[in-house]
DNA sequence: ACTACAATGCAACATTGTTGCAAAATATTT
DNA sequence: AAATATTTTGCAACAATGTTGCATTGTAGT
């Protein structure tokens, strides 16, 4: 699959900086998802903490990546597919997190089936997150 | 629904203290899940902060108590059916959190359905975590 | 009531996340 | 291509959240 980094930032009316390419280019590179301390520790010294922290936020605000609710309340990041682009997230997709690496993957393929919610609730979002034992870890 | 609090404890083989039986109490009491500071607020300065962790870890590991996954991924916490005691949760049914007031509700009418995986997938747990609004907030 | 054990409070620390502002980098205009 | 306007970055300081060790206090069992 083909990914430009470069547009994907000009796409989303994004300047494009070393942090902003860096940091995308992890998320492209990655398996699975990504927490804060991942992409501290992989890209060494090069950015700021804040810096961080911030880019996270705008790929968020601009529907780039997305964030993983995670049976332990971890803060992990994933690539949105391009139907999220435009701050409208449509993540309703199965995220599996495995019990022993801690290594979380996007089941893109199954899709989340709809509930039934009791009267008076109206739904914008339902998120999934299957764990257990990946592939690996058998 | 009747709910003792002494028997719980004795129940799970703590020890009776005055942090432990108002804590649960809270939970008791709450229409929807806590989180920490939500008790440390509404204990006021009765407890310390630390005593406060060391409870709800203490309610986790006996099953009283279990952690809910949210989107926004702060750590919240709700009473178990007591199909969980014994420290083997059995929490899969659906967590619903208002995005306007942020009160998370335990859906436990609302089974979680089955979801097949990818093979070399094994299944633990699987939660359901649906954002919305709520009958108040509509 | 005495003893053994467990829980609490305190202090200190580690981690995680936020904010304001000057300096640097990027984008835009001429 | 240079000058200007705008955005982003790094730093510092701070706030919130969570953890650990240890002396003191409270609880349970005899």
């Amino acid at each position: 699959m083909h990914y430009s980094i470069i547009e994907t930032l000009k796409k989303n009316q994004l300047s494009i900086t070393d942090s902003r390419k860096k940091i995308l280019e992890l998320f492209v590179k990655a398996r699975g998802a990504l927490a804060h301390a991942d992409i501290e520790h992989e890209s060494g010294t090069e950015f700021d903490r804040v810096t961080i922290y911030r880019t996270l936020q705008t790929f968020v605000e601009k529907g780039i990546i997305h964030t993983i609710p995670t049976a332990d309340n971890s803060v992990r990041y994933a690539l949105c597919k391009d139907a999220c682009a435009g701050g409208h997230h449509h993540d309703d997709h199965v995220h599996f997190m495995c019990d022993d690496c801690g290594t979380t993957y996007c089941l893109d393929n199954i899709s989340v089936p709809k509930l039934s919610l009791p009267d008076g609730f109206s739904v914008s979002q339902t998120d999934v997150v299957v764990s257990g034992k990946c592939r690996k870890c058998q």
